[in-house]
DNA sequence: CTATTTGTGAGAATATTACTCTTAATAGCG
DNA sequence: CGCTATTAAGAGTAATATTCTCACAAATAG
């Protein structure tokens, strides 16, 4: 099917959440789940991975939350949708570490990797304050 | 996660194939399936989308079988990844039929369209043939 | 009429996605 | 200090989509 999947969509609108909101110091996971209309606990998964890549800075406990860990405008929307569903690869072969099956027999392997480098020159050239526009 | 199913992978495996023995009058699915390693049952039902897109042809009885339905040059990529894999839609906001629910208010639907955009742009400039270089 | 080949529908196995419930950390207050 | 309210983190479960199998139906050349 070659779609985002909700992580990446609810993800997403989370973090243009706290783009809006810069100004607070911290603001819950509840907070943007109840605002974005996200469920609350799948929410709360996918800010493991935005924390982990230096998106995002978490503190718990009381007057604890989240917000962004650097300016946005230095944050790609490539480098978040990658956080969220993994590294763009449109075919498994186009993955680091993977090689074809077939050493290429299929022909599709260079068209794969042109589709996918003009994709995510897109995703790379747009930044978090783009999204607020 | 982004990426091509199996159908995607298998199908243009088997178009492939049916490139490179353009000179054989028709081919059985049979064949592919053993070339190519392909499970025969699964490919069998792939070529239902490509028949009915008019990128293959198919007859069934002895000495039936499937072939291209027209000169390999003129049949995109896109082409037959849309057939095996459904229209184009990196997100569902794009296709058709489906309007946006919040109103674009993730900023995210121009930048998924122009990617999008940028992608289709390489799948439809490579045609079949260039799969057998 | 028979061997061969595609077409179709139901459904099992597996992988992925989406969601829920429990646990751990932290700040503030008595 | 130690308790409590609050908040993120982690483990586990349910729903859905994908991939694959099987059994049988329909067509066709010879």
């Amino acid at each position: 099917m070659i779609r985002l999947t909700k992580a990446g969509e609810y993800g997403l609108r989370a973090v243009r959440y706290l783009v809006e909101n810069e100004g607070e110091s911290r603001i819950s996971i509840g907070d943007i789940s109840e605002n974005k209309k996200i469920p609350e606990p799948f929410l709360r998964k996918l800010f493991k991975p935005l924390v982990q890549q230096g998106i995002i800075n978490s503190t718990r406990g009381v007057s604890g939350g989240v917000r962004l860990a650097r300016d946005p405008k230095e944050i790609t929307v490539l480098e978040v949708v990658e956080a969220l569903e993994g590294p763009l690869a449109l075919n498994e072969c186009l993955l680091d570490d993977a090689t074809c099956e077939f050493m290429n027999e299929c022909g599709m392997h260079d068209v794969w990797e042109e589709a996918q480098a003009a994709m995510a020159k897109v995703l790379r050239s747009k930044n978090l304050t783009d999204l607020t526009r």
